[in-house]
DNA sequence: TTCAGGATGTACT
DNA sequence: GTACATCCTGAAC
């Protein structure tokens, strides 16, 4: 499997996150293993206009600096205080864009997973860990043990990555308003979160 | 099956 | 001090 050259993070943020449906997250843990999973959820944050982004109006603070980084870095920030939130750097540098990548099927070493998420092994989850396996952002950074640690890393680096898997058939394809951004005034209508369904 | 409430720490006003 | 791109539990239905 190959993995996505910088280029396919250097675009529209919006199209970035509705084209990374589908395609497969890789994490190489310390010891070499490698935890995949296919992405099945995502949502664009565009800080140029967007009141829901962190970098909204191009604010820079010690937490976003990441966003204003190259396409194709990690940026991971802690949410309610125990949980992370992984995402994407999108756009040329400098513009503070991101994916969120907020839910994933398991692919590769569920046990390793599992045993992050549950303290058990994936055949021994309940059916409704199973039914709620990786279907937000701070379970998958849990499941694949994604923190700050993580934050800055380079997609194109060997921690983690993307690789290209065939693109879901668009029938799949559902698009919404994105999630937990109340406050975010007339952003919280942007049709902007994206998943697929089967 | 849905729903309210609490956990928990950091960033930023 | 307040808000936060969340998740889990337990109770009611």
């Amino acid at each position: 499997m190959k993995k996505l050259p910088r280029t396919f993070y250097d675009r529209d943020t919006v199209q970035v996150a509705r084209e990374l449906l589908g395609q497969y997250l890789v994490r190489t843990l310390p010891n070499g293993t490698q935890l995949v999973c296919r992405i099945t959820e995502t949502e664009a944050y565009v800080g140029r206009m967007d009141k829901a982004c962190h970098a909204y109006g191009y604010r820079r603070t010690a937490r976003t600096e990441t966003l204003f980084a190259k396409p194709g870095t990690v940026y991971i920030y802690l949410i309610y205080g125990m949980y992370h939130c992984l995402n994407f750097v999108t756009e040329q540098e400098g513009e503070p864009c991101a994916v969120l990548i907020r839910g994933a099927q398991p692919v590769k070493n569920a046990d390793i997973i599992a045993e992050n998420r549950f303290g058990c092994k994936y055949e021994d989850m309940t059916a409704y860990q199973r039914g709620h396996f990786l279907d937000g952002p701070g379970k998958l950074c849990r499941g694949l043990g994604l923190t700050r640690a993580e934050n800055g890393l380079d997609l194109l680096g060997d921690e983690l990555f993307v690789c290209r898997a065939p693109s879901p058939d668009p029938e799949h394809i559902r698009t919404g308003k994105r999630i937990g951004i109340d406050y975010a005034q007339e952003a919280v209508d942007f049709p902007w979160r994206f998943w697929l369904e089967e």
